[in-house]
RNA sequence: CGGGGCGUAGCGCAGCCUGGUUAGCGCGUCGCGUUUGGGACGCGAAGGUCGCCGGUUCGAAUCCGGCCGCCCCGACCA
């Protein structure tokens, strides 16, 4: 296929949009593949949507190999199917009305409209099965961010699995795992299988895929030996081990005015950061008041907390830690106050200072079990400086896009909606899910942020708009279309070029918009009767006879 | 939701503090000409409800109030 330039929307920008951070907002709108519609919300323009389209068939390819059947639901959905989940009241979650005042929803997934269908599955022998569909997500994210990496309305591939039991249910897990590692390694991106943290929904297993990245809202723990990686909110790293000062009998008042802060704390009282704890009063979703506490060195981890706590939760108003505690916030500490404390498992041993409830007043000698009870939880956060916890290298931690995340559904929607089948000893039975989903516009993003340089995007061929990028240079038209013809008859997709522009904005906006390889058409190569060849990911440029284009390209 | 910033031509910006010609600049666009292997040059031209509503004033892009939109940070570190 041959697509000319001059008659292709591709309005590709010499500067980048005031409004974009992150690099492949900046690469994705200049190269003309994306433009903003509102706050979270994007157009694909026709280069933007070849790739998508790219990555949809390579997903389309893997789940279809596993045994999976693409069909449609509709994005507009009853709202009675949430109410029967249980996610309608989710805050995430666009609602409306027609004009007869009845329900709807707009998904954030499909688990509801999927365990709906499944319900025709009737026996066993119908099992196991795995169905999916790419459809239009629509959230509403309170901060829609860096471009296409948090977004209001987006396309997803979501699976859904149902086996007439765990084992299946694994087994569909574990074809998923295999599908989504070969799909990213297709689209050319670098990416890390890692456990999910749960979060509130409690007892569900669930992975991630990562895409260390530029800029993301995921913070990626690798080990530097390759043996432990992981999402930051669930990663167990080995801290290191504090200095403690003599211990006391009994706890020790010691004044500390205007201190507020662990820093001055530990300089004011010369003791080791991490020998201070931190303590941290939140409201739970029922209103009960938990103290938190960690080490001073560091820091709350919120999502083990809310895990812990089989709740959400705030922090508490000033007006409620005064109320309880008779102190102010930088003075709070768990000994002689009537509240529930959660202490991370590393106070367990040895004695810390702590906040003596008293503004200006701290306690040293404080003692788990001895001087407060504590209920013992991991909700420290992991920090740079950790140790591996299975060689005990040192960790890194760097940000990350989450572009794929498989879940171990089990019976919750089943449950609810009653989707039973007639197992093989004559039982009835509840199906076992699975829920698996990726989004194509994310993985873009994270291409673009793993495959660019200073003057654009590269992309990986698999993806890449068009193959090759002919640029046609003044008075050799002719050859550029000659040039086209051979890599279209070599069953490339070619972007000719053919703009009445100057030499230096072709090879700019081919720079920009990144296809594998870029071939240039000039009166200096064709007294050779050839054309020069460039690698648009190395540079690599070598000048080579049109007859004989279509068998070079692939050692380029 | 809290904090900060921004909104002036298709894009990027100045002007606003200290109100007063016809609201500017760069890039882009259109026409003509010269150019043509890394974003050329000359001449000419088009293109603006200064985000919206209201107020103050003889006079508002500029001052005041309200609203809307967009971006960034935060929403653990008490």
């Amino acid at each position: 296929m041959i697509v000319r330039a001059s008659q292709l929307f591709l309005p590709t920008l010499r500067e980048a949009p005031a409004d974009a951070d992150a690099v492949s907002h900046k690469l994705l709108v200049r190269g003309g593949f994306i433009r903003q519609v509102g706050a979270g919300l994007f157009s694909f323009l026709p280069l933007g949507w070849r790739v998508h389209q790219k990555v949809v068939q390579i997903i389309r390819e893997e789940i279809d190999a596993i045994g999976g059947q693409e069909m449609l639901c509709p994005v507009l959905t009853p709202a009675e199917l949430w109410k029967t989940s249980g996610r309608y009241e989710i805050t995430e979650v666009f609602k409306l009305e027609d004009r007869a005042g009845r329900e709807f929803v707009l998904p954030l997934s499909h688990e509801e409209t999927f365990t709906f269908h499944a319900r025709e599955l009737q026996s066993y022998k119908q099992l196991p099965q795995i169905l999916y569909h790419f459809s239009t997500k629509e959230r509403d994210e309170s901060r829609p961010r860096g471009g296409l990496l948090r977004v209001r309305e987006f396309v997803m591939k979501d699976a859904y699995s149902f086996d007439r039991d765990e084992a299946g249910m694994e087994h569909s897990f574990q074809l998923h795992a295999g599908a989504y590692r070969r799909i990213f390694e297709r689209c050319g991106l670098q990416t890390y299988e890692v456990e999910a943290e749960s979060g509130i929904m409690g007892g569900r297993e669930s992975w991630d895929y990562l895409a260390p990245t530029g800029s993301g809202e995921n913070e990626l723990v690798l080990c530097e030996n390759g043996d432990y990686q992981a999402d930051r909110e669930a990663a167990r790293g080995v801290p290191r081990t504090p200095d403690f000062p003599e211990s006391l009998s009994a706890p020790e008042d010691v004044e500390t005015p205007g201190v507020a802060t662990i820093e001055d704390l530990a300089s004011f009282l010369d003791v080791d950061a991490a020998a201070t704890s931190k303590a941290m009063p939140v409201v739970t979703a029922d209103g009960r008041l938990v103290l938190g506490l960690v080490r001073g060195d560091d820091q709350l981890n919120e999502e083990k907390l809310t895990t812990e706590l089989e709740s959400g939760f705030r922090p508490a108003t000033d007006d409620e830690i005064r109320a309880t505690f008779g102190a102010g916030g930088g003075s709070l500490g768990p000994v002689g106050v009537d509240v529930e404390v959660v202490a991370d498992e590393l106070l367990r041993d040895g004695q810390f200072v702590t906040g003596a409830n008293r503004d200006g007043w701290h306690l040293r000698g404080v003692e788990a079990g001895r001087d407060y009870q504590p209920r013992f939880a991991d909700i420290r956060a992991l920090q740079e400086g950790d140790r591996c916890p299975i060689c005990g290298g040192t960790l890194s931690i760097q940000t990350a896009i989450e572009v794929g995340h498989i879940f171990k559904l089990g019976r919750h929607f089943s449950e609810r909606f009653e989707a039973r089948f007639l197992d093989e000893d004559g039982r009835e039975k509840l199906l076992v899910m699975g829920s698996y989903g990726v989004g194509p516009a994310r993985t873009i993003a994270a291409i673009v942020e793993q495959h660019h340089d200073e003057h654009g995007i590269a992309w990986p061929e698999a993806v890449a708009p068009y193959d090759a990028h002919v640029v046609a240079l003044p008075g050799v038209e002719q050859q550029a279309e000659e040039t086209a013809a051979a890599l279209d008859a070599a069953g490339r997709d070619v972007l000719l070029d053919d703009r009445d522009q100057r030499a230096g904005e072709k090879f700019a906006d081919a720079d920009l918009i990144g296809c594998p390889i870029r071939v240039t058409v000039g009166k200096k190569t064709l007294d050779d009767g050839a054309v020069d060849v460039r690698d648009r990911a190395t540079g690599d440029e070598h000048r080579v006879p049109i007859p004989e284009l279509s068998g070079k390209l692939a050692g380029v």
